[in-house]
DNA sequence: CTCTCAGTGATAACGCATCA
DNA sequence: TGATGCGTTATCACTGAGAG
């Protein structure tokens, strides 16, 4: 049995370096230098290691990743995880149609009061759910098809930015908070780099670099991924004494517990903040440290997220609406045309592959032109790639600029060529050109 | 190297409700 | 009855990871 004075100083260790952990992972402010946060925890790995009855599992050192796992088992989701509606439209009228909607729904008229919405970032990363009893962390899944995820807590731990215990005296029995675990650009510029330097293989982008980390069987592995982590809502809550009432209360109460909040947030006042918000995101988009889809607007008021309910797997109190996507330009190399399940042509382009917003795009389907357009685009042409979110769907290709004929030269010949006269060769002067030259190279 | 799976999101096609 | 709009399901495209 450990003395006193090591179980003291275990408790002592363990609460120092998560402190630590917060300002550096969370609040981005370290407060001591990195090689004294390596001697407190290798310290604490030596106590342990000489007292493994002192083991708990919200130690710090749990974060390192344990055995590899044979598979991920399957968690059903005690509150479906359920996705957004996202507008796809680019222009500020999704806020518009939005604020229109809610109020319609909920009944108000004209000289009713605005609706108090929360509007936040859509972040790109992977979904999660993180489950703590008691305050704490137990379990973390995927979100799978809303019923049903897996089980990644494992890796989950392994993520520095995530609590392993709460602060609260009084946690509630069930806590579970649902966000988006992604890496940061530097991270992921950073990861890159040394994976170079290893010769060893890079990520295409940030988004599947995080999807793919946390798909990881061995956890050492995704402990070497730089993941963070921003919540965004709840999932089951059971026994949170002044759970808040509103969106914006609850991400608050979080942030005090040491869950990461995204600061890049607001509340506001009918349709005119949410569009003052969207646009100001769009102004700085390229500047955030991360990846984002595009924001999120939420009714703020519980109660009147319960009035508003459900459709069948999106909320109606809450509106994704995207960013225009990234655009690039690129070469038609063929046209083929793929048969659908119900027998349905769609002309597909292959393209000269091109890297556009994370990922490279070599086909493209034109189903969504416009006939005469689609009859428009031939091999040869250069177009424009459209990558809408994440993923490329179906990418647009527009033409821009049609790759001129090749029109025969006016030339005059001069003589036949004097070096070989059988190949039929003619020494030529092309039309602008200035010196003569022979067609048989 | 190839295949499969899980994750992302998008559209086509169909079912259903509503309205003229 | 036909047109319209919303919601659901099936299918597709692409990446990364894991298995053989």
């Amino acid at each position: 049995m450990a003395s006193p004075d090591v179980m003291a100083r275990v408790t002592a260790l363990r609460q120092e370096i998560e402190r630590h952990n917060t300002a550096y992972y969370v609040l981005d402010q370290p407060l001591i230098p990195d090689a004294e946060y390596d001697r407190l925890f290798r310290e604490l790995q030596a106590l342990e290691a000489d007292n493994p009855e002192l083991y708990t599992p919200d130690s710090p050192t749990q974060r390192v990743g344990g055995k590899p796992l044979d598979g991920f088992a399957s968690v059903r989701h005690a509150v479906p995880m359920l996705s957004i509606h996202t507008e796809t439209d680019t222009e500020a009228s999704g806020a518009q149609a939005f604020d229109t909607q809610v109020r319609k729904e909920l009944g108000l008229r004209e000289p009713d009061p605005l609706v108090e919405y929360a509007a936040e970032l859509k972040f790109d990363g992977l979904a999660i759910n993180l489950r703590y009893e008691y305050g704490l962390f137990v379990q973390a899944a995927t979100r799978g098809d809303g019923e049903t995820g897996e089980d990644v807590t494992q890796n989950i731990r392994t993520v520095h930015a995530i609590p392993l215990r709460l602060i609260t005296e009084l946690p509630p029995a069930v806590l579970e908070v649902r966000g988006e675990v992604y890496m940061r650009r530097d991270d992921f510029e950073r990861y890159n780099e040394r994976q170079r330097e290893a010769g060893k293989p890079t990520l295409v982008n940030p988004r599947n670099g995080a999807a793919g980390s946390i798909r990881q069987l061995d956890p050492k592995l995704a402990a070497q991924r730089p993941l963070s982590f921003f919540v965004y809502g709840l999932g089951e809550v059971v026994g949170w004494k002044d759970m808040p009432a509103t969106h914006s209360e609850t991400l608050l109460a979080l942030e005090r517990m040491g869950v990461p909040v995204c600061g890049e947030r607001t509340i506001g006042l009918g349709a005119e903040a949410l569009i003052q918000f969207h646009d100001d995101i769009a102004a700085r988009r390229d500047q955030l440290p991360f990846d984002i889809d595009g924001v999120v607007y939420k009714v703020n008021r519980y109660d009147l997220q319960r009035e508003l309910g459900f459709r069948t797997r999106e909320p109606r109190w809450a509106v994704a609406h995207k960013y225009p996507a990234q655009e690039a330009l690129t070469t038609v190399l063929g046209i083929d045309v793929q048969v659908g399940r119900t027998g349905k042509l769609t002309p597909v382009a292959r393209l000269a592959p091109v890297f556009v917003g994370g990922v490279t795009v070599s086909n493209a389907t034109l189903h969504n032109q416009d006939e005469i357009d689609r009859k428009d685009v031939r091999v040869g042409d250069t177009v424009i790639v459209r990558r809408a979110g994440d993923v490329i769907p179906e990418v647009v290709a527009s033409v821009l600029e049609r790759r001129p004929q090749p029109a025969p030269p006016r030339f005059d010949i001069l003589q036949t060529c004097p070096v070989c006269p059988e190949c039929g060769s003619h020494v030529v002067r092309l039309e602008g050109e200035a010196a003569a030259r022979c067609t048989g190279g």
